[in-house]
DNA sequence: AAGCGATTGTGCACGCATTCACATGCATGG
DNA sequence: CCATGCATGTGAATGCGTGCACAATCGCTT
């Protein structure tokens, strides 16, 4: 189950021949580039050219081996006694995150979709919004953002005039399953669902999930049990 | 390193008297604990009163063995042969996760702040949001979903009128250390982060993040890998 | 009353991620 | 041109999370 392919298939996809980037990144690593990759362009804004794996841990919030190793991951050869040039990083962190624009459509345009479209931070990171569809045909036609809202009926024609490889769920949570459904037929296969509700999909979709109520869940566990260890009035 | 605890306080902290929840439970089960709620309150709904780890599994989209590990860790006990029963289920798991109603002060009102206070989905969850604050004097007073918002001058008071013991930061990127600062000296310890930035607190608060921008990135990364592995036309 | 089918609870092994520790190797200065 | 210092790159140890596999145990049927 870990895998069907053949090793040569393994050993030839074990690195890209032009750049040494090591493919299948782990995930924890994948999870922090982007982390990296804001420390770095702050320094870079700042004139410096190198940094040392010390330095970009600092500003990451994380161990220095740990830095260190995932930037082998990413192919970036450092210099010893000296540490990595800045631009380069970018470059190469840049090439790893999705190389070039990658468009998004929202499916769901309600409290949280509208928010998601209008957040530039998204087109600042090499992802806009440039589909919009729900199924309340009173939101459709509205311009959010720049971008009009279309009918979910028409999703799978508007993904491709725009070209859409990411889907957003932001339906709730009922349709999230139909949603996604939707988004894979029109050739969707990586997907983020903001609904709290379980969705299945086939093996080659790539599906993941942002929990809010969890999230505050869990926070809420800590806080309640260190009041349990700690009965500290606030008055 | 992994405990400097005397043994004979680790063993009275292993279990609380009352109940038999294991007390650090596992960061990895935690998460899965708010997903199993929402399963059991779907059956409980149907009239169901006991349910196999089986069938929970599939509802949660999960390994069988792992919800039993999970229960276990709860303090629940299921019957052999039969399964778990559903009400003392969700009243158990109801328990460990923040037991009440936890109040819930936002910090920036903008796109993201508004949806979040809007969510219904929070309240539904016993997670209020009793609080809001800004920095923009021309939003203050305003109201959101029955909250009018405050000065964040005046955040210190606030929490303290509404009770708020979480905090969730929705500023700019350069305004997250400061507004988890503010946050802290209001007398919070338990932070969600939406800010794209790193920030750092003292060891007695507990700080999640959400990274939307990083979410994006992940994808990414996998649909530009997958693209890269099997170049196929959409037209 | 006893066997039977079903389901729990968990020991165990495996893999991933983290972190330490240190040898390796480059740049710089004398 | 060589010595010195500093930061990289990685081997190895540890811990956490996952999932298999199975004995223990329960209710129900005969
Ligand atoms: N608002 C928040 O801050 C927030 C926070 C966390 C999670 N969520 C989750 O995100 C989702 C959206 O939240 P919201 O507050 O925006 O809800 P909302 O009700 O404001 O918006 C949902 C939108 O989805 C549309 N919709 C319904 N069914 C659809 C379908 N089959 N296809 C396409 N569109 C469909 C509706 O017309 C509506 O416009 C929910 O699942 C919610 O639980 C929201
Ligand atoms: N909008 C989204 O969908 C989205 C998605 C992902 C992440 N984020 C992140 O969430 C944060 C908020 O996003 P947004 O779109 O709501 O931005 P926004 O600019 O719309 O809102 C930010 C709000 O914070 C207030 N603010 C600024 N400094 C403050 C301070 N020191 N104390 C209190 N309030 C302060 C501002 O007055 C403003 O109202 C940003 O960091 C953004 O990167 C937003």
């Amino acid at each position: 189950m870990t895998t069907d392919r053949t090793d040569a298939a393994a050993v030839a996809e074990a690195t890209t021949p032009e750049s040494g980037i090591a493919d299948p990144i782990p995930e924890a690593t994948l999870a922090r580039l982007p982390i990296y990759m804001r420390g770095l362009l702050e320094v870079a804004g700042d004139g410096v050219t190198t940094v040392s794996s010390r330095r970009l841990a600092d500003l990451s919030g994380v161990n220095a081996a740990k830095v260190r190793k995932d930037l082998s991951y990413v192919g970036t050869r450092g210099t010893r006694g000296v540490g990595y040039e800045v631009d380069r990083l970018i470059r190469e962190i840049g090439m790893v995150l999705s190389g070039e624009v990658t468009p998004v459509v929202i499916i769901g345009v309600g409290n949280l979709g509208r928010a998601l479209s209008r957040y530039d931070g998204f087109v600042a990171g090499g992802f806009p919004v440039l589909a919009l569809v729900d199924a309340d045909s009173s939101m459709v036609g509205r311009r959010i953002a720049g971008v009009i809202v279309s009918h979910v009926d028409d999703l799978g024609k508007v993904v491709a005039e725009t070209g859409c490889l990411l889907g957003i769920v932001a339906t709730p949570a009922h349709a999230a399953q139909v949603a996604v459904d939707g988004l894979i037929a029109a050739g969707i296969r990586s997907i983020l669902n903001f609904a709290p509700a379980v969705v299945s999909v086939p093996a080659e979709v790539e599906l993941r999930k942002v929990d809010l109520a969890t999230e505050l869940q869990i926070l809420g566990y800590h806080e309640h049990r260190r009041e349990a260890a700690n009965p500290q009035q606030v008055a």
